[in-house]
DNA sequence: CTGAAAGCGCTTACAG
DNA sequence: CTGAAAGCGCTTACAG
């Protein structure tokens, strides 16, 4: 005879199979301590009636929810989706959940939404992009999980980080321009408030031209905020106030396409009068007309890597520096 | 005197502040029935322990989790990242969390996921793109929590759904196409999987050819699978499959940028020798080169009020039909 | 206005 | 191999 309830509990799977709910308790989580006939019933009485173990009270007691948050700057660019890609696929494959938080770039938001994520009783956080606030920093170490940062760092605070040498990165960029016979170079960087492409990029920038005895000057380069029609107007001060201009180094694909469409509506073709190389190569590089040569991050499996850094204590406390590479297309010209 | 303890609970700060658990409760959730001396105290002895609710206990007991799951079939695309994003932002500011939950189209994982929202006691669903099937419908009735469905709808299932009428846009961009002149017209449509981008869009399609008189041979259209590759793809076997081709409407924007990069490697002007309009209206189409002229979904409004249909029980059970559009940019020919 | 107590649905020693 | 009991950190009647 079946008892069929609303929401079966533990206890009653364990009416209906005759046991005691620690015995329930141990077949659901796959400990030893029941004969396989025990063990059958109960699966039985779970079946029939329909249980479903709740995750609230599990969490309670176990302490562990299998929950990772991810705090983002933005969740509207390919770069946040792809790097959220990863962090789902893997979160999924390690049975975890996540929760996303859009911080948009707001330290007062981060702040707000950790507290959340502490509440929640997250097992970890990720936290992608943009400069972590003192204060910030303080509630992470308090919260006392696994945390990662994925592109950029914090020298307050020795977390581990995921991210690709940004430094060296935009160096080796703005030197394949160079290489390829361009002198008067530009750069349309992140917001300053990015560590990594606010800062660390254009350092590498700079260094790239001055080691190679070109102009270095601060009107080379130019802020956006990563967006396309950031490109497009920061395209617009570089032309008006560097001088000779025939290279672009963008901080972003989607800077550089902005830059690309500028060239577009102001009749200067690309890459025969203007050469452009991106950041990042996420599907804009690939979808832009002409195709966009861009600086390679592995994104997608940084999130994976961040992901796991969280779940597997093993790998815990680590930090990933990860390989960059220079994607040639079609958006940069060789001069002769 | 201050007791530090390493993670206070609410008894700890009845302790801190000589008062009962009970009254620590009713200052913590705004209930009324103290004076505001107690409640001063109450909420120095919660500063000044770090005092942080534990939202496991809190959901357990009072069954709500303010939890939003979000089911979308991928998390790559401009679509779901606008709807992700409107969800995050509605969701942020009625005081819920979003957990993301890949489906990858796959039926099975999404049934998985309902699984594991079930389980989680979220308060609430909206599953965003592809085909409900019978089982995942029969979950989500089961677990009886509010469910909203996004550019998707069931006919076995009665759940309320926010969407645009995909068929009557279909057809207002077909005939734009007509009314601009074009008489050989191609559509590169969504996964058959997906109802909107796959089914409804198709007859919407087909509907305006015939009403115009064009001939609207099956051959005309052809699948796709969203992504800007399978729209190069696809634009490839049209081309090759009817003649005289001067037109192409495209399920979406990625698919109609792709078309639009096949025109580029193959010599093919856009829009002079060939026109094309995606659907959509996401970055891609600003991005475009020639920017893209598009059917516009208001996509982020749509995350917006499917997330306020969860939340707010007035709105329960209402489907929402939104508006579109058709903005115009210039990748459609006007022929004389 | 305030508190003691029961209970949400689990897990985890502890005993047998 | 199995169960009774305590307890995770809260909320919610119920009494006073």
């Amino acid at each position: 005879m079946v008892n069929t309830v609303a929401n079966p509990t533990i206890r009653d799977v364990a009416k209906q199979a005759n046991v005691s709910v620690a015995t329930v308790s141990r077949v659901l989580n796959g400990l030893p301590g029941y004969t396989e006939d025990t063990k059958r019933r109960v699966l039985e009485a779970i079946d029939r009636l329909g249980f479903r173990r709740n995750a609230l009270a599990t969490g309670l007691v176990s302490r562990r929810t299998s929950i990772i948050g991810v705090l983002l700057p933005r969740i509207s660019d390919r770069w946040s989706t792809m790097l959220l890609q990863g962090i789902e696929h893997a979160a999924h494959e390690l049975s975890h959940s996540v929760i996303v938080c859009n911080t948009d770039d707001d330290a007062d938001r981060t702040l707000h939404e950790l507290q959340v994520l502490g509440e929640r009783q997250a097992d970890g956080v990720i936290y992608a992009g943009s400069h972590l606030r003192d204060d910030c920093g303080k509630e992470l170490e308090r919260m006392g999980i696994p945390v990662v940062l994925v592109s950029t760092s914090s020298t307050r605070y020795q977390l581990p980080y995921v991210r690709v040498d940004d430094t060296a990165a935009a160096f080796h960029a703005t030197r394949y321009l160079v290489e390829n016979g361009h002198h008067s170079i530009g750069m349309i960087a992140g917001p300053s408030a990015d560590p990594a492409s606010g800062g660390t990029r254009v350092e590498g920038f700079l260094q790239a031209l001055r080691e190679a005895g070109l102009d270095a000057d601060g009107d080379r380069v130019t802020h956006g905020d990563l967006s396309f029609r950031s490109g497009l107007d920061a395209m617009d001060r570089l032309m008006a106030q560097v001088q000779g201009l025939t290279a672009v180094f963008a901080a972003s694909d989607e800077m550089a396409v902005g830059a690309i469409a500028w060239c577009g509506t102001h009749q200067v073709r690309v890459p025969e009068q203007m050469s452009v190389i991106g950041y990042n190569d996420t599907q804009d590089a690939e979808m832009s007309v002409p195709p966009l040569t861009t600086v390679r991050q592995p994104i997608y499996e940084m999130g994976r890597r961040a992901a796991t850094i969280i779940v597997d204590r093993r790998h815990r406390q680590e930090s990933l520096v990860m390989p960059f590479s220079i994607v040639e297309r079609s958006s940069v010209r060789r001069c002769a």
